[in-house]
DNA sequence: TGTCAACTTTACACAGTGTCAAGCAAAGGA
DNA sequence: TCCTTTGCTTGACACTGTGTAAAGTTGACA
């Protein structure tokens, strides 16, 4: 043990989690999570220094429990481009619904706490290298549009799968998870590949 | 006069505006306004019983200085669907750095403030029936993509147009403004529009 | 038996929103 | 001229949520 006890942490960190999960929208607060983790409030805060960092833990415990980069990097074994572009879309676009939660209290506090904000553009950064990745394995089979160089291709599609995106058809469009990934791929490919290319 | 002074009213409004302008992301508080109004922060409570509706005025004050309704109205005048989709991505596209402060304030009060939430909400509704209207337009001459209905098609168009994404592509990203409008008008054309009738 | 770590309880400082009440100054009747 | 109303000021305070501080409890382990 490195200090403190380790099984409280982590009952912190899945209770943090539960609240955001379905809490949506409602703020989660220090002490909702200490009630949930069945602890004081004051016991969190010898465990994290600040709700901020409580996030970021709490993000680093999904990732971990949830294995993005694995999920992320699978997709990298899809042998054309286009494949590789519906199989990171698929890992990205399916890995969104689970992290929503979390996703949506880390955009929240990006305005007030730099720590929160790093943190959440590092993870957002990771996401961005797939989407190189991507665009990268077009352009080396002559598939990527000309309209774009693989720098505005990889913005494009980076801000094309945002979590805000997925929010909006999904929750003010009504969208099923199902029909928001088919329409991803098919847009994706519309804008990325070029017309020779297309499938 | 309805009641009070109209004229400290609209200094409110003003300097609501103009700290929401600059001050982006740094949280404006109802102290920080009733300064810059040159009033006390009590006055400000006597013309607004809450700062989501203080918001709320701003935005309708903005709306109602930059003329959105009349600039969105204006790109219906186009005569084909393709060019009317293009005026309304470039009337919309161009209004958006300029309530983009006020937005932000808009944004982060959604999960906290229901009467913000619907305020917003409406004013976006407003920027969905541009999309429906264009939509319409493309749909009419057959130029419309077999891919989608109408009403997904407005989705993703509405979608692809909204703050965050405006936001992600110029300060993320690094774009222009107008490399902003002119990628947007190529994504909307390659998306929405039939393979047949690009151009 | 003593000690240490993890946790509890209680209390408080601080920021920001919103409320309340008393006072003041100018405009405009009667 | 006095009186009332209107729009504002000043100052105090309640409330919520974060974060700090300090003293007390409990159980493990040596």
């Amino acid at each position: 043990m490195s200090s403190k006890n380790i099984g409280t942490r982590e009952k912190i960190l899945k209770a943090a989690w539960e609240l955001l999960e379905d809490n949506r929208a409602k703020s989660v607060r220090m002490s909702d999570i200490a009630k949930q983790a069945g602890i004081s409030r004051q016991a969190l805060y010898l465990h994290f220094p600040t709700r901020a960092e409580m996030l970021v833990a709490t993000a680093r415990y999904l990732d971990d429990v949830k294995k993005v980069d694995e999920r992320l990097a699978a997709s990298r074994a899809a042998t054309t481009g286009v494949e590789r572009l519906n199989a990171f879309i698929e890992a990205w676009g399916n890995y969104i619904p689970e992290i929503y939660g979390v996703a949506k209290a880390f955009i929240a506090l990006q305005d007030t706490d730099e720590a929160a904000a790093l943190a959440w553009s590092d993870r957002m950064q990771a996401v961005r290298h797939g989407c190189e990745a991507a665009v990268a394995a077009l352009k080396k089979e002559g598939a990527l549009s000309p309209d774009h160089s693989p720098k505005a291709a990889s913005d494009i599609l980076w801000t094309l799968l945002s979590v805000g995106n997925w929010e909006k058809l999904r929750n003010d469009c009504g969208w099923s998870q199902k029909r928001y990934i088919e329409t991803m791929k098919l847009t994706a490919r519309r804008v990325l590949v070029g017309e020779g290319a297309q499938r």
